[in-house]
DNA sequence: TAGATTGTTAATCGATTAACAATC
DNA sequence: TAGATTGTTAATCGATTAACAATC
């Protein structure tokens, strides 16, 4: 019966969780609601509520431990626990990922990445070495690999997510542009990177416009 | 007096956007609501509310043209102008953005590419020259550029994005992990990567303690 | 014209903010 | 104890959904 946490609130967790481990490394021992508030811009109201879907981690008077919420935030997020990860597309983006994410010091456990390009296959990329997609699956029930990262052209996006599904991935963190269906217990993260571009566009385009409506003295014509 | 759009609708136009171009690409010509709807898994009533804050596109009795509404959303995005791009950071990432996003596709011109490291100087990417950190401000000054792509460690990214503002940018694309304080008229589209993977990891736990709570029965002890 | 479907107003739902009693 | 600040309830605000009159 436990109340379900609204996606606002998950998206915010991680950005909690990184101001958290800002403080904690300054030495910071503790934080109220309203220095937080200031800190990262949002209410202090926001901040207590936020917590409180998941229990009370502060205390009257005192404020929130920074290392306790810290901890207590990390692991809402899973992030206390192994999670093994592969790649799936050994292109520019799949090896960015590789070298640039840093899995391992979030417990991520990056051990297999795959491509169809045999050029690829026996490349060593973060001390991985490149597979062809062929073995994907057997790689897959053999690792319990829980997250599959997919960083392959969407025209064969939707059919890959399909086998991965079939071999037992538990998520996917999806860069290809295009929506997967999958069934309710394989979790999906999208990464639609033109999308957050577009946003950008936007922002530029209605700022030209607003500022052109508000002054149209500048003898433009 | 324009009704400000909100952040919810603008973060939903890309994907419209999408779904309308492959509509078109497949030759459809005029789609209800209701279609849509059914397509992509949002309320018919939803589209219509979000089509409407930027005026008529449908006919009564008729639908939307394909074409037209793609055409219109393209153009509420600014991706019917030519933004100029360059990238601060030619690593993993930034090289992977340069040879994977197509940029110039949609309209952004990529024209620049910068690192500190000097061993890359000179190194061409996508047929740009990767050229030293000190040029940036020259370069963006002379060159009109009103997008920077900031995928750097985050250590650096406070201070160049300062610079980057300083020099005339209009838009920052931030793959840093950190937040940044620009004047109101820059625009920031943050893409922290690691706050994503962290929300998948919730995903998979909070699952995980769902169907451990929900079926208890497996005798685990 | 009759049928379909938009544009738009009204109703509902959910998320954010404000307020304050509980309590450290 | 007095002061501070949480946890939580109530009020407000905004976004989504439903309904339907306008109109192609």
């Amino acid at each position: 019966m436990e109340k379900e946490i609204s996606q606002a609130v998950i998206g915010r967790l991680p950005r909690y969780f990184r101001f958290l481990g800002e403080l904690k490394d300054q030495g910071v021992e503790r934080i109220s609601s309203q220095e937080l508030s200031r800190l990262m811009h949002v209410t202090a109201s926001q901040i207590r509520q936020d917590f409180n879907n998941f229990g009370g981690f502060g205390q009257q008077g005192y404020g929130y431990n920074v290392e306790y919420l810290y901890t207590a935030i990390g692991s809402i997020l899973g992030l206390d626990k192994k999670h093994h990860l592969i790649i799936i597309g050994a292109g520019n983006l799949g090896q960015a990922l590789a070298n640039y994410m840093n899995f391992e010091r979030r417990g991520f456990i990056f051990t297999g990445i795959f491509d169809i390009n045999e050029k690829l296959h026996g490349r060593m990329i973060r001390g991985i070495q490149v597979r062809p997609m062929e073995e994907m699956q057997a790689f897959v029930r053999e690792n319990d690999v829980d997250i599959a990262v997919l960083t392959i052209p969407k025209e064969s996006a939707v059919s890959t997510a399909g086998k991965l599904v079939e071999a037992g991935v538990r998520a996917i963190w999806n860069f290809a542009h295009v929506d997967l269906d999958v069934p309710a217990d394989v979790q999906v993260e999208n990464v639609h990177l033109s999308d957050s571009l577009f946003r950008l566009s936007y922002m530029i385009n209605r700022y030209d416009q607003e500022t052109k409506a508000a002054a149209p003295k500048k003898d433009s014509q």
